[in-house]
DNA sequence: TATAGTGCTAATTATAGTATGTAGCACTAT
DNA sequence: ATAGTGCTACATACTATAATTAGCACTATA
């Protein structure tokens, strides 16, 4: 994978949980995926679907435009 | 499928797409996926993946943040 | 020295990605 | 009229890979 779009959304993924002191463990189970599947994300090694991009910036209640920004 | 996101995002494509004045068979070529495919995703059928939102957003000549706007 | 958090690998299942073909509609030219 | 062209919707079907899970290792810290 690696690919620098997937990269800088898993960049801010963990920068938008980690500002709300949230574990991997904990946004999963938010967000309704598998804990290890955040860590996937996060380290940019999967080609995220929308219906999940869709969970997991519902999960850190922030909208698809705002997750993004700069992308 | 049918998923209000996925809808919207459809819908942004189409809106995009038209604006530009490009055929689905068109704007397929610019992204570099198969024809049919622009329309399953206009039509919300599919439930794309970031690195073929990336391509197709490139290939209308925006940003993700943007295509997401509202979203 | 337990425990919580994360990284990494591997395996399975579900489905996205890709393709081909058919049909219908609108428009244009002969 | 009608034949030809371009566009889109829709129906499958194949194969690549996303989604999900389990297990083990490492690190930090309480």
């Amino acid at each position: 994978m690696e690919n620098k779009t997937l990269r800088k959304f898993g960049d801010r993924v963990r920068e938008e949980r980690l500002g709300r002191n949230l574990s991997q463990e904990q946004l999963a189970a938010k967000a309704g995926v598998h804990r290890t599947y955040i860590g996937m994300i996060e380290r940019a090694e999967k080609n995220i679907t929308l219906e999940n991009i869709q969970r997991i910036a519902g999960a850190l209640n922030i909208k698809l435009s705002e997750i993004f920004r700069d992308i």
